[in-house]
Formats: structure tokens, sequence, C-alpha cells
DNA sequence: GACAATCTACTGGCTAGCCAGTACGTTTAG
DNA sequence: CTAAACGTACTGGCTAGCCAGTAGATTGTC
């Protein structure tokens, strides 16, 4: 277990694959150009690559082109990422976090139901320990 | 705004302050130190000048050594860092955040409990939405 | 006064991340 | 066949963070 962790560009890049389930360099750099500052076909080609190199995505060829897609899975990395945060951050206590969380958000009267339903579900889970989630 | 935000080892630093109030280099050396690989003297007295440099923290003169003291404050540097690694990763969604961070961390029933009542206070805090809470 | 201890200032090396350009190959249009 | 278009590989520059050492000032001791 390397820990490797996507930085900010790189997730970004992840959540365009998520969505489309594979995209070619271009079709990348189009969509995280569309959200703010547009970055060089180049660019983006490298991330990829370190990408690839890490583990993060692969790639296969259509024609002339790669089309990437992730390597590691949308749920477990965000899990690791939280679980990081929390971990580096507020040494590890969830509920100081949402505390933080809640203020700087301002959420919705939806979503803290939501939240509420979240909750319970955590309750439940940790009444009945049985089943454990296979991590990527 | 320049948006200053704490890196890790920045922030180590800054709990240490904020747990002493005051504190001297050599104190805060000791205190990172214990909790894993020790640090050179040095290096903490770097990071606190860059710190400094940043206005995370300020000194005043003890006899020949420099006492350091936090210049921001914990609450809204932990709200910052909050509402940063929502936007960032979980692009402003809460409940989306706290589901992965449930499941990392396996709170115990009276964190839920802890976790239930936030949410309840941000309920009524959403019904009236008189205050607003003062920016550092 | 001289020496040792302790402190700060300054500098530099190292890595990771980010960005983008140049070089080179391959496909396609004329 | 030639040239333009498009794609990838490789390289490099820049910054921030992190770590630590050397130099120099100051204090305390004998």
């Amino acid at each position: 277990m390397t820990e490797i962790m996507p930085t900010d560009r790189e997730l970004e890049a992840l959540k365009v694959l998520w969505d489309s389930g594979e995209a070619t360099v271009r079709q990348i750099a189009e969509r995280i150009s569309s959200e703010g500052a547009t970055l060089a076909y180049t660019t983006v080609l490298s991330l990829l690559q370190v990408m690839e190199q890490k583990g993060l995505v692969g790639h296969r060829q259509d024609g002339k082109a790669y089309v990437y897609f992730a390597q590691v899975q949308r749920d477990s990395t965000f899990r690791k990422l939280a679980g990081w945060f929390l971990e580096r951050v507020f040494d590890g206590a969830v509920d100081e976090y949402l505390v933080h969380a809640l203020r700087a958000s301002r959420p919705s009267a939806t979503e803290l139901d939501q939240l509420q339903k979240m909750i319970d579900e955590a309750r439940a889970r940790s009444k009945q320990p049985k089943h454990r989630d296979k991590a990527s």
C-alpha cells in the first residue's frame, strides 16, 4: 500500500473520467478548461502520463489517439481523501470537522435531511459490524 | 483577501500555539518532534519565520529568545480549511463528504450523538439567518 | 576579557506539482 | 509523393514546501 493520493489537478481529471467512463486527452482538456483557465493540450497530456505512472489511470489506443480511463474507484478515492484530511487536520475528529464544514457551507434543509439519514445509517452499521467494504 | 492557507507542518505548529497560547521555538520543536520524527531546531525556526511572513504567527522578544504566538484563530482557520477541502474535493457537497468520512473513520455511538446535535443546531441556525460570523 | 552556550538570520539543497514547449511519429488531404 | 494536421514522448522551467546547516549576534560564566 503505497498511499497514492491524487493532487488537485489529478482529481479534476479523475472526475471527468468518472463521469464519462473514458475520454481522450482532448476531451479531458476541454472539460477541465471549461471550468476556469484554459490549459494547454500538452499540459493535460503530461498530467495524464504522470497519473498513469502512479496507477491512477490507464489508457487504450483508439485509432491514433489514446483513450484514458480511471483505474481507481471514485468511492475509495474519496474515502481515502476524506480520511486523510480528517487525520491530518482534525486529528480524526469527525464531529469537529462537521461543525466547521457546516458553518463554512451553510447547507439547505434538504441537505440536512440527507445528513440525518447518513448518521442513522452509520448508527445502524455500527450495530452490526458484519460486513467490510472491499477496498480497491 | 489573499487566501493564506497553512500547510501541514504549519498547522502542526499552530496547533501547539493554540494549545499553549505562546511558545518558544524550542518548545514548539519539542512538541512537534514528540509526535513523530524529530526535526532540527533550525528547521522549526525556519518554519516559524515563514509563517510570520505569511501573517500566521507573530512573536515578541523574551530575553534572548523569541516567543511566538498564533495570529490566526483556531476556529476560522479550521473553517477555512474545511471549506477549502469541501470545495476542492467534493465540489461543495457536505453530505457527500460526510458519507465518506463516516466510512473512513467509523465513529463511536457518542460521536454520532455529537453529530446529531450539530445537525440540529445547523437546522436551527438556518431558520434564523440573522447573524453572520466575522471572518478573520 | 575570554570562552562556551544559545539564539536568530540567511542560504541552499531537494522534491512534488504544475505548466508548456520542442521533437518526432503517424495519419490524411491534395 | 508531399505537406499539413494531429497525437504522443521527452525535457525543462518555475514555485512552494520542507529540511537543515553555517554564520553571526548575544548572553552568561569563570
